[in-house]
DNA sequence: ACTAGATATACTCTAGTTGAGCAATACCCT
DNA sequence: AGGGTATTGCTCAACTAGAGTATATCTAGT
């Protein structure tokens, strides 16, 4: 008989809080992980219902937007997760990643679960000018060195970083967490090689398994899913305003946008309309309110007005 | 003990031929289905592995460029392959969807093999002005009569056939699949339910188990993808003439494009250099041969200068 | 009450992109 | 030589997206 095979649920739960997105993460002995639940093909019909389940048995949370990742089946993946729930050594160990979006980042109801900032464990993601990462100090000059004169590396690192011509593209954030992995950047590189776990600093702190590959793959996604979807919707709250609306863009995507543009765009596009009230806000002249449009277009993302010259 | 899990590859091996796309097929006796194998975790370290090696096996093709789709595990959808290598019936197959490019579509090898075209099973997807679907005249019409005065219905059907703002979506072909499957109009709908299998005239023949949504997940990221990776190139010879790549597109996307506009945006793109040679044809003046430019960009699609009238 | 500071909102300007069409060119065939 | 056919070069207008300027409306502080 073949070696069995267990299918193991890792959800990459995103929701918006203090302006920075975070992911729902659960501590273990190796350190901060996905939830992560097997999948029971007698009790659960569909991936999702099976993801679900085990989130809000797990959590307090209820989910809204969700969507599959991708499935990662590569061997050595399952070795930190061989104690887990009815998973033998022997066992091949597959795992579904699905992103689910929630508009608040609630209580997680489990003493060990906890809400982590994106750009704790991906400091280079966030190019917001407040943000410093050190990617030009640090990661940059390490990946050229990497690189050296190999033409192939070479072009993969200004595709993934954007050092030549299209520039940095919010949405490959997997690619250049690939990068620094095989460059050995990342602790997780030394960790899966049996060595001591020592990353480059700024490259943020490993998570378990391959659950920041994962989280990459969610956040690129995500990112790359606002241009065409209306997305960043199911991470606001039923009202808000355009300024809302914008920080919450610009927190997903890591870097700013043309605020006037940005709403021109959004105004034009249909998806939102006006309550009538204003919030009442510190400083300012008070911002009208919007909510969704009931009617409006669901075929359609943001046109995400880039900065070109930095602020 | 839980029940079983078995994973399943299906590839969905695409080449063009005759100016249209074709998928390979293997005859079963419930019909045309894609080729599938089950994974062997003892055997093969990835699924991506696995899945060169059976269709390889299978068939005496090599694969190019390989991306993963999808992994479907609904109840239900395993049926059909329960008679399938080792699978007993108890036991829940999931099956990870791959598609796969080839830039000939060479022999099979097999006799119960055979490249089908894409068009023949999703007859509607095809938009150029020489292919007539029943489109308007037979599928719309059963659409909106299964969507009646329901709004939530008819919101879907107007976003996935474009027949409100942004227009007809090339990628969508899943959302259009899904809808017909629904409303009952593709013969999977009826033989699912255990009846008579008969379908709307102009809705395609059937294929096995849930291939056909595969294969419309297939299309619509192909489609996708053109934009933002020149995946162009893995599906047309080595050189070729400008005219050979926008068939090929046009092909893939099941429309037309502008063809002076086509031949400004992939000059200006960079992706490619003149051979210096020129094409041998029939007809015609002749026509500079190309080949993809060696430090061409990778991160860069194709601007597809979409046609607004009608030619 | 008035002012400074802060934010929201309304317009304008400009360069680049995109859809569309015209016209010239280069080959084959008769 | 001339018709047929396809390639190639070029122009134009409409639209889009990035950027900047100006004005409106609030709070907080004096």
């Amino acid at each position: 008989m073949s070696a069995r095979v267990v299918i193991g649920l890792n959800a990459v739960v995103t929701a918006l809080e203090g302006g920075d997105p975070h992911v729902l993460c659960v501590r273990r002995e190796e350190g901060w992980g996905l939830p992560y639940g097997a999948f029971d093909p007698a009790r659960h019909r569909t991936f999702e219902l099976g993801m679900r389940d085990f989130v809000t048995g797990q959590t307090a949370l209820q989910l809204g937007y969700v969507e599959q990742l991708y499935t990662f089946g590569d061997e050595g993946r399952e070795a930190p997760l061989a104690s887990f729930r009815g998973g033998e050594a022997s066992d091949r160990v597959v795992s579904v990643g699905y992103l689910a979006l929630s508009p608040v980042a609630g209580e997680t109801g489990r003493s060990d679960a906890a809400w982590r900032g994106w750009y704790e464990h991906f400091p280079w993601e966030d190019r917001r000018p407040y943000a410093r990462d050190g990617l030009e100090e640090a990661i940059l000059p390490a990946l050229r060195d990497w690189a050296g004169g190999d033409r192939a590396r070479r072009a993969r690192l200004d595709l993934a970083f954007g050092l030549t011509e299209p520039g940095w593209q919010e949405e490959r954030a997997l690619d250049r967490y690939e990068l620094m992995y095989e460059a050995g950047l990342v602790p997780e590189a030394a960790r899966d090689a049996g060595e001591a776990a020592e990353g480059l600093p700024g490259t943020g702190p490993a998570m378990t398994s391959d659950h920041r590959r994962i989280l990459a793959t969610a956040i690129g996604r995500l990112r790359g899913k606002l241009r065409y979807r209306p997305v960043i919707f199911e991470l606001v709250a039923e009202e808000f305003t355009l300024t809302d609306l914008q920080d919450a863009v610009e927190a997903i995507l890591g870097f700013c946008v043309h605020k006037q543009n940005f709403r021109r765009a959004i105004e034009a596009s249909g998806l939102v309309e006006k309550t009538g009230a204003v919030a009442a806000r510190t400083g300012g002249r008070p911002a009208a309110l919007y909510r969704r449009a009931p009617g409006g277009p669901s075929g359609v993302g943001l046109t995400l007005p880039r900065l070109r010259r930095e602020v």
